[in-house]
DNA sequence: TTGACAAGTCGGAATATCCCGATACATTTG
DNA sequence: CAAATGTATCGGGATATTCCGACTTGTCAA
C-alpha cells in the first residue's frame, strides 16, 4: 500500500530486455580463461597460439574461446598471413575488468 | 625471438586461480533476474516476495536466485518475522553495476 | 608440389544450469 | 489449535556449457 519511494535515489531500472543482453555478455565473460584473454588483449594484440600458450590450452579451444567472444561483440580479429590477431572492440570491457581487478586483483 | 614490452603498460596479470573466482562470481550475476534484484537492492532493502515480483517469477525461485549470490558472498539476509530481508554486502557490486548501465543502460 | 603450421570446425560425452512442481518449515493470524 | 503466509528445500527433466579428439582449411616454406 505506502508508496515506495527507494527508486528516487538513483537513475532508473534496466529494462529486463537489456539486462537479457548484459547477461549473456557476462556469462561469456565468466570465464577464466576467457577472462585472461581479456586481460591480456587490453594490454595489446596477440594471436590465437600466444592466447593459448598463456592459459594453457590447446589453440583450438582457444579458437572457440574466443569465437564466443566475437559473436557477442567483445572482440575482433585480423588474419595475417597463416595467423589470427584478436583485439577488443568492446571499450566498456577496460572498465569492468579494472571492477574485477579491484575485488579478486593481487 | 622479439622480447615483449606490452606487459609494462599496465598492472599485471592476475593469477588463474584469482581469474577462476573472479568467473564464478560473474557467472552468478549473468542472470537477467539476479541482475535485476541486484539492482533493486542497491536502490534499497527488499524481501523474496518484493523481489520475484518485480522480476515476474515464483518466490522460490527468488529465493534460489538469491541463495546462490548469497553462496558467492554478494548478499546478506535478514529474517524478520515471517519475512526474510537481503542485502548487498559486495560493496564492488555498485561499481560493477554501473559499469553494465553504462553499456546497456537506457 | 609436398609438408608443416596456425587456425577453425564438427560431433559427442561429461557436467552444470535453469525452471518447475511438490513439499517442508517457521511465523502469524483467526 | 488450525489455517494462511512467506520462505526455503528437494528431485527431476530440459537445456546449455565445457572440453576433447578428429578433421578441414588456408598459408607459408622447402
Amino acid at each position: 500500500m505506502a508508496a515506495k519511494t527507494k527508486s528516487l535515489n538513483r537513475p532508473k531500472l534496466m529494462p529486463l530486455e537489456a539486462l537479457s543482453q548484459a547477461a549473456e555478455c557476462l556469462k561469456t565473460l565468466a570465464h577464466p580463461h576467457r577472462l585472461r584473454m581479456v586481460q591480456m588483449l587490453l594490454r595489446g594484440r596477440y594471436t590465437v597460439g600466444e592466447l593459448a600458450e598463456a592459459c594453457g590450452i590447446p589453440s583450438h579451444m582457444a579458437s572457440e574461446h574466443l569465437r564466443l567472444m566475437q559473436r557477442c561483440g567483445l572482440l575482433t580479429s585480423k588474419k595475417e598471413g597463416r595467423k589470427a590477431y584478436y583485439q577488443i572492440v568492446e571499450i566498456h570491457l577496460a572498465n569492468i575488468m579494472s571492477c574485477i581487478e579491484a575485488r579478486f586483483g593481487a
